[in-house]
DNA sequence: TCTATATATCTAATAATCTCGATACAAACA
DNA sequence: TGTTTGTATCGAGATTATTAGATATATAGA
């Protein structure tokens, strides 16, 4: 559980868990198609949207997959990321009925 | 937001919030009587248990009291720390709904 | 095969956090 | 007033996080 307030004790994770909420509200479709998909939004999308370095995005999806708030599927040279819904329900249970 | 998060990515800290959920619990109140009361419980009795050094565990328990997760109040020599449950549902409801 | 694009990993510098001991302050009490 | 107990603050060393650039890998297309 600690891991996971880690991951989340960061502006810039916290936003990318934000936008990929509702990636439509968050990301330009027409200009970005076809990397916002049902499989999620790729890597670059975030990344120009974060502007942040692209190891640095890197690093950061790739830790959010790891703690189970995020998954991810590669799909040709791209990889897309959504959020875990039920992990991120988990999270809220264990704060109003354990922590 | 990001601050609370940063708060709850500490093992020793997030196990200070869970002492303090059911004191009688984790503390002997018949050893440290007067120590664990309606005002919570006395900093003295949270350093021992958590076996850090007072000052870590004084400023851990100021930035709790700072973002919002703990109340303090003074009575005389000591200064007693029990949960703010209204700002943890808060941040249940944050993530349920919001992150 | 050569090139361009997307992603992943490695290394390193800077910044922040963790944690302690020392010390200061404050209240209780002999 | 001097001493003890509880708490707060300061300064510092060790550890961890942040973040970028360089480089490697993988895929798609000319």
């Amino acid at each position: 559980m600690v891991d996971i307030f880690k991951i989340l004790a960061n502006e810039h994770r916290l936003q990318i868990l934000h936008w990929l909420k509702n990636p439509n509200n968050h990301f330009n479709a027409e200009d970005i198609e076809p990397e916002v998909t049902d499989y999620g939004v790729c890597m670059s999308v975030i990344q120009k949207k974060a502007g942040l370095s692209q190891s640095t995005i890197s690093s950061y999806l790739t830790s959010m997959v790891n703690c189970g708030l995020l998954k991810s599927v590669r799909e040709g040279q791209w990889t897309y990321y959504k959020r875990n819904e039920k992990r991120i329900q988990e999270l809220a249970s264990y704060i109003k009925d354990t922590l």
